[in-house]
DNA sequence: GCAAGGTC
């Protein structure tokens, strides 16, 4: 059997398919994974690579006092496998194999995944042969041709991928467990470092430092505004930018009529058509149409998997020969660009424009299959459309424009203007997303005089260099051989997410730059391009073979280990510089109380808060939702009333909560309790508020002496106020019970929120889960609950406040449990019903049950019923058993009647017996006369 | 919990 690996699945089918010709092909789903049959072959797709490099075992804790990090870098490396079914299915058809083709990417991390397949197949089958396909594009003649002409692996090709692997695990893994540990930061304010995303955001650094440090230069522009045949023309002053006023103003003056025409140059500029799509000029192109780079990634990674597009990840901007493109074009035909691609076949240029980067992994971004708009949603639609148009473009003639250039000479200083007009559409007509601008001058020929209409002088200023925009800096990655096609816009999402960067346009935290800067003192190495650039050469030698991976790596780590020896005699500084420079990034402004700063702070778990830098002398604080909803961070606006930043709790995969000035939010989410104190008065608040009390809790455990003091009240309404307070707090308390008992027992339901349900029962003055309890279903009814709800609602309000009333009488939890489950569940259960049949119905020992019913009746003050020993209790059951007639249910009649011997039963009244126990007058005098 | 590189 011939079993054939390609990188993915996609690849694997479609590769089945030309290898299949007319042959039956089949596919199969085992695990999860597919396979593809035909003939005697099986095709499987990986996923990627399927295995990672790792540190072997004993390194996985960051704090240990033996693996530092610094141990990482000679810590031995395995290989964990990361998909686990696809490589058991390898193994399996192995097994059985006579021909393996490892049929991966054609590049680097290609060869390395073809290797670890290569792997996976020797540890199954020792001595099947491997061989490898190689291609550039999976096309019907590129795979028949590379599985006529197999190749072998490129193990030093892998090898140099592998070289790769360990060097970025060693450096980043060290590097950042190191730096992360000094700033004594952890979970997920780790702080990252790598051979790509360091120097990445040493780049936006970069930036930001030459913008920070720009001192803007003012300048003057001269120019002039004529006239011919009623139309307008500007002209500049051909000396540009005056940076000395007076010279400025003196070649003003010069300007004199007659404006005479010195020169007329006419000519004509070629407006070459784009060069097919690679990967960046993709995410260029859609960043021009208003996507993220991510976004246009994402949704070229769809149009792909639905057939529309070829694969985008791709290095290549030189369309292959296998590539067909007048299938593609008749492909096109069935779209709504039909009369594009007819113009096209009208004026098609000899040869499609060819970029200046030929790769051999994947062809350009090309329209792989025909799409109309009601398949796929707007942005889709948006992102196939620019790959058809600039597939079309790249067929299409260059662009022409005419030119035309004047010369003017107005007494003595010269000026100039430019014009410009299409001459010749060219790929504009089929590429329309930069408009073709025209700007007409006049016929003018020399020696012509015209008016000067107007002179201005315009002062302005030189402009900072721009921050970096997403694609600029994919582009920029690129150029410096930073990350590769697939993982550049991850960088940024990356460094995002770190919160390194801000985003759009990129830049950067004070957490970002004090990593940079710390890396740039003690280890340039990563934080430059010139790793990545030297690490490519050394994988070029590991190649041809000149340069051994081992040797490669070793020199890596010696430079690594030189790092850390100055890394670790700065460990301290290191930290506190990073600590010191990061603490401005949660301090929000001043404290209202103390004028020290107010910062964001959290305590151990989730509780977060903003606290006053003076503590413990200023205790001022502000409490923040748990962490839960989010970690607090400081954003820019600045509240202009108390003039603290805005605050933002942001978790991953939710929309952030903005909180806004966490003071305000404090004012308004106390005022409501506040004004629930009785005593209080809108004045007072006023008054609190002044001096920087807002909530209930605040004016509760404050001293009574200093609230007299603040608020300049008299002992006697400081007394009411802490009493009102307190109060309220007990209520407040009760009420967030009553809604978390609410919240758990009633499920929420369209149109009726858990917060209706709980306005609707707070409205009704029912404040805590005692008052519900004692409400009834009448009530209930109206707060949008079933009459089921309300029922269970009722019933279990009253089994929470019982038990926890019987707990407080001293009713054992464990034993409260057994009454409970055999249905009693209130005090009044206790003192009501006869201790025996409480006892059979619990199984709980008499006298126990004596104990509890003591408990509850003293508290309740009712009279206990008298004691009954356990002895006397059992001997009295088993003398009634022994009547004929009475079996054990009527024994739990007569219990709950209270009668547990022969001598009562005897002696009840038979009419008060037939009540208590509902059986017939006639069956009693039965049972008694058989005493 | 760490990198960068595949792929979904």
């Amino acid at each position: 059997m011939h079993l054939i690996i390609a990188e993915k699945n996609i690849a694997a089918q479609r590769i089945a398919g030309f290898l299949a010709g007319t042959s039956k092909l089949t596919s199969d789903k085992t695990g999860g994974v597919n396979s593809y049959h035909f003939n005697d072959s099986v095709a499987i797709g990986l996923r990627g690579h399927v295995v990672e490099v790792d540190f072997e075992e004993g390194y996985s804790n960051w704090r240990s006092e033996v693996h530092t990090p610094r141990t990482l870098i000679d810590a031995g490396m395995i290989k964990k496998p990361t998909e686990k079914k696809i490589i058991s299915l390898i193994k399996k058809y192995a097994k059985k194999a006579t021909l393996v083709t490892i049929a991966t990417d054609y590049d680097r991390e290609g060869e390395l995944i073809g290797k670890e397949a290569y792997e996976i197949v020797r540890s199954a089958n020792k001595d099947v042969r491997i061989n490898r396909a190689i291609f550039s594009a999976i096309t019907r003649q590129e795979i028949l041709s590379a599985f006529d002409n197999p190749t072998e692996i490129d193990f030093n090709l892998a090898s140099a991928g592998e070289t790769r692997q360990e060097i970025d695990l060693v450096w980043g893994a060290s590097l950042t467990r190191f730096i992360s540990i000094a700033a004594k930061r952890g979970g997920n304010n780790i702080l990252s470092v790598g051979r790509v995303q360091s120097p990445t955001l040493s780049m936006i650094v970069e930036r930001e430092r030459e913008i920070d440090s720009f001192i803007p230069q003012p300048y003057w522009m001269l120019g002039l505004i004529t006239e011919k045949n009623s139309i307008e023309i500007e002209a500049r002053h051909t000396n540009g930018k005056f940076w000395v006023y007076d010279e400025a103003k003196t070649a003003k003056s010069a300007t004199k009529e007659p404006l005479l025409v010195k020169e007329v140059r006419e000519g004509t500029k070629n407006d070459s058509a784009p060069t097919p799509f690679d990967t960046t000029a993709f995410i260029v192109a859609a960043g021009r149409i208003g996507l993220s780079a991510s976004n246009a990634m994402r949704i070229a990674e769809e149009l792909y998997m639905n057939g529309f597009i070829s694969y985008p990840r791709t290095d290549n901007t030189i369309y292959p020969p296998s590539l067909d493109l007048n299938e593609i074009l008749s492909e096109l035909k069935r779209t709504p660009f039909v009369k594009d691609v007819e113009w096209i076949s009208e004026n098609r240029r000899k040869e499609p424009t060819r970029g200046k980067k030929s790769s051999t992994d994947h062809p350009p971004i090309h329209p792989a299959g025909a799409a109309k708009p009601s398949q796929m949603n707007e942005q889709a639609w948006k992102v196939y459309e620019l790959v058809v148009r600039r597939f079309l473009a790249t067929l299409s003639p260059d662009a022409r424009w005419k030119t035309m250039k004047i010369l003017f000479d107005a007494g003595g200083e010269e000026y100039t203007s430019t014009g410009q007009k299409l001459e010749t559409e060219g790929y504009r007509h089929v590429y329309t997303y930069s408009q073709a601008k025209d700007q007409i001058l006049p016929d003018l020929s020399k020696g012509e005089t015209l008016p000067i209409k107007e002179i201005v002088l315009e002062e302005k200023e030189t402009q900072p260099p721009p921050r970096y925009s997403q694609s600029r800096l994919i582009q920029q990655m690129e150029e410096l051989g930073l990350g590769t096609k697939s993982t550049r816009h991850d960088v940024i999402g990356k460094l995002v997410s770190r919160r390194y960067v801000e985003e759009s346009p990129l830049k950067p935290t004070l957490v970002g730059k004090a990593v940079t800067d710390t890396l740039e003192e003690f280890a340039a190495h990563i934080t430059k391009p010139d790793m990545t650039q030297t690490l490519e050469s050394h994988m070029e030698d590991i190649k041809k073979g000149t340069r051994s991976k081992e040797i490669v790596v070793e020199e890596s780590k010696k430079m690594l280990h030189e790092i850390f020896d100055e890394l670790e005699a700065n460990e301290e500084n290191i930290g506190n510089e990073i600590m010191d420079r990061t603490a401005e990034e949660r301090i929000i402004g001043k404290c209202p109380v103390c004028g020290h700063s107010l910062m964001i702070r959290s305590s151990k778990g989730m509780a977060q808060f903003i606290g006053c830098t003076a503590y413990p002398d200023c205790s001022f604080n502000i409490g923040l939702p748990s962490a839960q909803w989010g970690k607090a961070i400081k954003e820019d606006n600045v509240c202009e009333t108390h003039g603290l930043n805005y605050v933002r709790l942001i978790r991953k995969g939710s929309r952030p909560w903005d909180i806004g000035c966490p003071l305000c939010n404090h004012i308004s989410s106390n005022l409501e309790s506040l004004r629930l104190m009785p005593s209080i008065t809108e004045k007072l608040i006023d008054k609190l508020h002044s001096v920087h009390i807002y909530s209930v809790y605040e004016i509760a455990n404050m001293d009574k002496s200093i609230l007299e003091e603040k608020l300049e009240i008299n002992s006697q309404i400081s007394e009411m106020l802490k009493k009102d307070a307190e109060d309220i707090l007990e209520l407040l308390r009760k009420r967030s019970e009553l809604r978390k008992f609410v919240r758990k027992i009633i499920p929420p339901r369209k149109g009726r929120s858990h917060a209706k349900v709980l306005n609707a029962v707070i409205d009704s003055g029912i404040n805590s889960i005692e008052d519900l309890s004692k409400s009834n279903e009448k009530i209930l009814l109206k707060m949008h609950l079933s009459e089921q709800e309300a029922e269970t609602l009722l019933y279990e309000a009253k089994s929470v406040t019982n038990k926890e009333l019987l707990r407080n009488y001293g009713v054992p939890a464990v034993s409260l449990k057994k009454y409970f489950e055999a249905g009693f569940i209130s005090p009044d259960d206790f003192c009501n019903i006869h201790p025996a049949y409480l006892s059979l119905k619990t199984g709980l020992n008499i006298e126990t049950v004596f104990k509890h019913v003591n408990l509850v009746c003293s508290n309740m003050g009712v009279k206990t019923p008298e004691k009954i020993s356990k002895k006397a209790f059992e001997s009295g059951k088993e003398e009634l058993l022994s009547i004929n007639g009475i079996g054990e249910s009527m024994i739990e009649k007569l219990f709950f009647a209270g009668i547990t011997d022969i001598n009562m039963l005897k002696n009840a009244d038979s009419s008060v017996l037939t009540q208590k126990t509902g059986l017939s007058e006639e069956k009693i005098q039965k049972i008694q006369a058989e005493c």
